[in-house]
This record gives C-alpha cells, sequence and structure tokens, in this order.
RNA sequence: GGCCCGUUCGUCUAUCGGUUAGGACACCUGGUUUUCAACCAGGUAAGAGGGGUUCGACUCCCCUACGGGCUGCCA
C-alpha cells in the first residue's frame, strides 16, 4: 500500500440549488455516504449556488432536509460555493500566472460566429479556437476578458474511473473552457476542481452527466498540478418506463417519498440495491452496507425505480424497527404529512399496539390505518363496508357477547373459548364473527387480529365499543 | 451532426470463457388463514440483432439498432 491509498477517504455532495432533492441525488450522496462511512472517511456537502439567477435559500434548505431525513449525515458545515468565489478567481490567476490559463478578449458574438462558420464548413464537431491564446501581451485590449484553460490540442486525456473503466477523450475535441468569466465569477469547471481540491476530497462519486466534463477537470488539476481525485461516475435513474425521470413518473423528489410515508432505512435499503449488488443480498441495513459497499459493484447502466419492490423493502424494514423508535418515525411522518400531533392517550395506545400492526404494513400511512383502532376514541365511526357488517342480525350476536366478557382475565387464552363458543352457538364459523367485531371495534373491515385489539384497548373499552354498536 | 457511456427474466440484479444462466420484487397456481398483511409449496419468465476470436462465448473484439449523456461566460 503507498502512501496515495492510505490517505483517508473524503467525499462529497455536491448539489445545485435549484430546486428540491431529487431522487437521483438522493441516490448519489447515499453512495458517497456510504464510501465514506465505510472506510472511516469523511463526507462532505457543498451547495454549488454559484448560478446566483437559480439557487434559492429555500431550495437549500429543501436539500439539507431531504439528507436528513434520509440519514445521511455529512461532516462539518455545508460550504457554499458562492462564498468561495474569491479563491477561485484567485486560482484562475495562478493558472494565468503558470501560462496553462490565457486571457481570451472575444466577444460571445465572435464566438456564436465562429461556431456557425465551421459548422458552415460542415466540420464534425463545433470547438472555438480562440485567437487570443497565442497573441502577445503587448496587443491586449482595454476590454473585458475570460480567462481560458489553456487545453493541450493534441492528444489524448485518459479518465480512469471506477465504474465506467478507462474511458479516453481526444483532446482535440475539448475546447478552450473558460475558467472565469468577464464578470470575475468562476464557472462551474474550475470552481468545483479549487473545491474538491481545497476540501481535500479523494474520491468524486457523481451522475455519469458529468463522464465528459471530468476529463476538463482533469486538465485543471494537471494545470495546478494537483492530485487527481479517484473518479467514479454513477449512472442515473430512470423512471418505470425507461426513460429520463421526469415529473410524470410521480415522486421525483426525495421528500415526496417522507410525506408518502415510506421509512428512510427502507429508502436507503431500496436505493443502495438500484444499481448496485452484493451477491444477492436483498434486505439490510445501512452498516450492513457501508461494510460491503465498493465502486467495483456499481452497475453500469441505468436503473428504472420499481415502486413495488420498494415497498416490499419498506414493509420488512417496518417490521423490523423497534417499537420505540417506529413510534418516533410516525410522529415524525406524521407532522411532515399533516402536521398533526398525536395525544399523550393516542401515542401510548399505539405504542402498545404496534406489535400487531408493524408486520403488516408496507407505509405508514398502511401502518396508521391498520392501527386506527387504537388511535379513535368513541363513538366509533364505521366506515362503509364496516357497516355493512353490522346488520341486525350480527348486532344480537355482539349483544350476547358483552355479558360474557365482564368477567375473567383479559388474556387471549381466556377470550378465545368464549368467542369460539358464541360462533357456535349462533351456528357461524369464527370469521362470521370477527367481521362485526372489527367493524364494532375498529370501524374498519382490515384490521390485526380481534384478540390483540382488544388486548390493547382493554375490557372496558371493549364493553363500550361492542354496546354501542349493538345499539 | 460530433464525441462519450450503456444494453441478462416485466423490474433490480448474480455471473467476471465451460452453470440445467442463480436470487429478489412483481405475476400465476395450490396450501394455510379471522379481514388485511404475512407465511409455505410450486410455476411462467432473460443474455437487443448480426458478424468475428476461441475447442468453447452472456462474458473478449467489430458493426447495427435502441436508450442515455456531453457538446454554454448552467451546474
Amino acid at each position: 500500500m503507498n502512501a496515495a491509498e492510505a490517505k483517508p477517504v473524503v467525499t462529497r455532495f455536491a448539489p445545485s440549488p435549484t430546486g428540491y432533492l431529487h431522487i437521483g441525488g438522493g441516490r448519489t450522496a447515499l453512495f458517497n455516504w456510504l464510501y465514506a462511512r465505510g472506510r472511516g472517511g469523511k463526507f462532505l456537502l457543498r451547495i454549488e449556488d454559484t448560478d446566483r439567477e437559480r439557487s434559492t435559500p429555500e431550495a437549500t434548505e429543501a436539500i439539507l432536509q431531504g439528507l436528513r431525513w434520509l440519514g445521511l449525515d455529512w461532516d462539518g458545515e455545508a460550504v457554499s460555493q458562492f462564498d468561495r468565489k474569491d479563491r477561485h478567481a484567485e486560482v484562475a490567476h495562478q493558472m494565468l500566472a503558470r501560462g496553462t490559463a490565457y486571457k481570451c478578449f472575444s466577444t460571445q458574438d465572435e464566438i456564436a460566429a465562429f461556431r456557425a462558420a465551421q459548422e458552415a464548413a460542415g466540420a464534425s464537431y463545433a470547438v472555438f479556437q480562440s485567437p487570443w491564446r497565442d497573441a502577445d501581451p503587448a496587443s491586449y485590449p482595454d476590454l473585458p476578458y475570460v480567462i481560458r484553460m489553456m487545453a493541450p490540442r493534441t492528444g489524448e486525456t485518459v479518465i480512469a474511473d471506477q465504474v465506467q473503466g478507462r474511458v479516453v477523450i481526444q483532446n482535440a475535441t475539448l475546447d478552450d473552457m473558460i475558467v472565469l468569466r468577464s464578470d470575475g465569477t468562476p464557472t462551474y469547471m474550475l470552481a468545483v476542481v479549487v473545491d474538491d481540491h481545497d476540501m481535500g476530497v479523494t474520491h468524486v462519486i457523481r451522475g455519469d452527466d458529468h463522464l465528459n466534463n471530468a476529463a476538463r477537470q482533469q486538465m485543471v488539476y494537471d494545470a495546478m498540478g494537483w492530485d487527481i481525485p479517484v473518479w467514479a461516475h454513477i449512472p442515473l435513474i430512470h423512471g418505470p418506463d425507461g426513460k429520463k425521470l421526469s415529473k410524470r413518473h410521480g415522486a421525483t423528489a426525495v421528500g415526496d417519498y417522507q410525506v408518502q410515508g415510506y421509512p428512510a432505512a427502507g429508502m436507503r435499503n431500496y436505493l443502495t440495491r438500484l444499481g448496485w449488488a452484493h451477491g444477492n443480498e436483498e434486505f439490510f441495513t445501512s452498516e450492513q452496507a457501508m461494510g460491503w459497499f465498493d465502486l467495483g459493484g456499481i452497475g453500469r447502466s441505468p436503473a428504472r425505480l420499481d415502486f413495488k419492490k420498494l415497498e416490499n423493502l419498506c414493509g420488512q424494514h417496518i417490521a423490523a424497527t423497534e417499537d420505540a423508535a417506529l413510534l418516533h418515525e410516525l410522529e415524525a411522518y406524521l407532522v411532515a404529512a399533516h402536521k398533526d400531533l398525536l395525544t399523550d392517550a393516542q401515542r401510548e395506545r399505539l405504542s402498545q399496539a404496534l406489535f400487531c400492526v408493524k408486520d403488516r404494513a408496507k407505509t405508514f400511512p398502511e401502518l396508521l390505518e391498520k392501527a386506527h383502532f387504537a388511535l379513535i376514541s368513541r363513538p366509533v365511526v364505521a366506515d362503509a363496508a364496516a357497516q355493512a357488517a353490522l346488520d341486525t342480525v350480527s348486532r344480537g350476536i355482539l349483544k350476547s357477547l358483552t355479558p360474557r366478557l365482564q368477567t375473567g382475565s383479559w388474556t387471549k387464552e381466556e377470550l378465545e373459548p368464549i368467542l369460539t363458543e358464541i360462533a357456535t352457538a349462533h351456528g357461524i364459523g369464527f370469521g362470521k364473527l370477527a367481521a362485526p367485531l372489527r367493524a364494532a371495534l375498529a370501524g374498519r373491515t382490515a384490521t390485526p387480529s380481534v384478540y390483540d385489539m382488544m388486548l390493547v384497548i382493554g375490557r372496558d373499552e371493549t364493553i363500550s365499543r361492542l354496546e354501542d354498536a349493538a345499539g
């Protein structure tokens, strides 16, 4: 192992705050987090807010909020790229001094005309070649200028990518990109390199829409004599139809999943497994994933979102979550989705009911619906299906049941023979008895076991609800 | 247009020259059941197409098709 390999891992997530946290961005952040955390490294956050027109504080907050919900904690304060603009300009001028960049006085009209002429001449690619690249500084006019990278015109740039493999770009197809705009602000290509270098980023894990950019950025590293980070360009996520993910596919924001009541652990599991595999492992915790995750295991083709699989994994995670933690998540979900708070009584009863509902739900709203019986107070309002189960005959049966519940210990062992006996006495199967019981106790037709419900709400409440329903 | 990347069951994937191409989700059948969820048993289902290389290709190379990305004084 040489010195470079021994360096502690530093990864980063660098979103631009122009909107909510996209599900694809969430996965990129997750991969960076997993990689760093699994190796005792650092996971940094940088907000790429150099585009003042489109960046908003609201978007920044939405992104931070999305990351927090996903449970992706970052080290230190989030860095604002805009705040570092002086440093970026400084590096641009260092490049100038090193002779790896030059001032270009071409106007945007001139550039457009150059491209148009090239296109008209049938050139296969339109690479702008600035007439100022080799100009004598003595001939510089007193006009606004940009600083351009003095990119090599021949040869090739090789990106040794951990996911995509060895990618070769012909230098002739790359132009002398602008690193500092005429207003003195840095372009993304410069800022990202300077920041990654200054922040000590060792592994750049990002969407493969940046794969071509990596060649340009690598030239900046070379121009400054800086170490090139390990590149890993991961494929983007697509919608269920294989097309680029967009609004019409439904939820594209991480926040949407929170509001829809998917547990964060399930999201992490699903997103990790999307485009990455560790043998046949499907259901795992983030701690396990940290131990297994590596760049070589990332697939090279874009993966499609599959909500059914997401739900399946979420159901497994809900079932595996400890009651106290689950209750906490449910309350957070209620606030995030409905601005609802639980009363103390509801919280108490819900926590007692979790054992019988958490392995029957794939999402929080589904779980809450199953736990409806524990959240309501009398009088129980039955939905249409439940009302249908409370016909005259059924009400009569319930009426004959209540006296039998007054005494004895309140356990499933004692209750079972009583209910069985009532069913038998009326010549019906247990299923026929359970239906009106569910309706009376929960006002629903889909509920946990009738015994579990009775035990959770207790004898008095059970009898009262049965009497209410029996009329 | 040019350049770059990709293509295994419907979906996520395993395989890293020799396998009856495995698993998971979904789906179908049967069982269990107190509704829902779950559970048990079984089943349908894949290497985009065409050329090579090789004793032997899903695996390596080329072409085509399709999908995606980049080609900005956006990030």
